[in-house]
DNA sequence: GACGACATACCGACTGGTTGGTATGCAAAT
DNA sequence: ATTTGCATACCAACCAGTCGGTATGTCGTC
């Protein structure tokens, strides 16, 4: 059995990316994680202390995630950028919505102008997986694109835009598959970049 | 003096654009758009019914400000796509976030799971803004690119993807000229694409 | 190794304020 | 005379957060 405030933790994962930050209730957060409202503020000061938590506590997940991820396998970074792509996609596969979407991209919206804690918490974690991703990119521009005129840091931000984009895309259909597409746009615009470059 | 349902739509765009529909209470619309809560509900039978409601004023308005923008004027197809994407960009220029994000996509990200009504507008709207777009793309790879092998439909909700990533990023870091990089990068994708059709 | 001092983890009843929504009234327009 | 467009007063449910309490360690000290 793990501690009250994993259960919380993830119980916040769950509901918050279902219902948002503002619908979630602390009572509901509880009953969900089967705590009482004692051990939640044994363990968090407050309902916003929790969501800075419960983005650290992603950023984690995800972290060990994308680290462990098959993509970094690849010798050349551009297979490996393209292969994050396609992994990104295939995380899509088999899942509901809130199973598939970001905690990060869900919190902020709801949050970017009256808590600048979470706004805080959110960006650190979607700039820190950009980053990573920005290394990819910057290797695979080095050997492939030199002289391309994008930045690295600019395109490994708008790969997460797309991916958030069609999180919102799908949302309002009610369907995965329009994430999976906008993905796919991606995947075409980043081959489409490297294959221009390589004709100069 | 505009009438009280008026001043309440009015209010309501502002406000859920700021801090989202959960967290926009009645009360608080009310003392913003200057009306008691009797009007509010005289006007409207349930907060939900708000919503749908500004959506639907969210697109009149929008509707009329896209079908009278200068990207119309264009005689190539391809050329009003360009600027079609030049003007989304545009219109972040001297606004502040909630001025220039867009309420449809701020409003689904809370509702899609608990709320159909909401989810049902939001989609309506971002869908129909993107025909709009699709009937431009349809014409412009007509002319351009008969024999690509993406879809005008699904190229057009990218756009839109792409623009509700750029303001999720945007939020997060609280700053505009996020959402106006990923609209960068989505010019130079079309370009990219019709360029490389002309190729073939 | 027994003892007291203190910390940690958790419980659940309670509170004051806020929530969406209702019931009723009333003046102007039709 | 009835409908429309509001205002006032009110309500039960729910909200985040508090507080007094208990059970279970985990130290240092004699």
């Amino acid at each position: 059995m793990p501690p009250a405030k994993t259960k919380l933790l993830n119980a916040a994962l769950k509901i918050v990316r279902t219902n948002g930050y503002e619908a979630t209730s602390v009572d509901e957060l509880c009953r969900d994680a089967g705590v009482t409202k004692g051990a939640f503020f044994h363990h968090f000061k407050s309902k916003e202390d929790l969501a800075v938590a419960a983005a650290a506590y992603w950023n984690g997940m995800t972290g060990k995630l994308f680290a462990t991820a098959p993509y970094h396998d690849y010798d050349d970074p551009l297979d490996q950028l393209i292969a994050y792509i396609d992994f990104r996609a295939m995380l899509l596969e088999g899942r509901t919505i809130p199973e598939a979407t970001c905690l990060l991209g869900t919190m902020v919206q709801e949050t970017y102008d009256s808590n600048p804690a979470i706004r805080e918490a959110c960006f650190g974690g979607i700039a820190g997986h950009a980053d990573t991703i920005a290394d990819i990119i910057r290797a695979a521009k080095a050997r492939h694109a030199p002289k391309a005129t994008w930045s690295a840091e600019s395109l490994a931000l708008h790969t997460q835009a797309v991916i958030q984009g069609g999180f919102i895309l799908a949302k309002a259909k009610n369907d995965l598959m329009l994430a999976r597409d906008s993905i796919l746009h991606l995947r075409r615009y980043v081959e489409l970049l490297f294959h221009h470059a390589k004709e100069d």
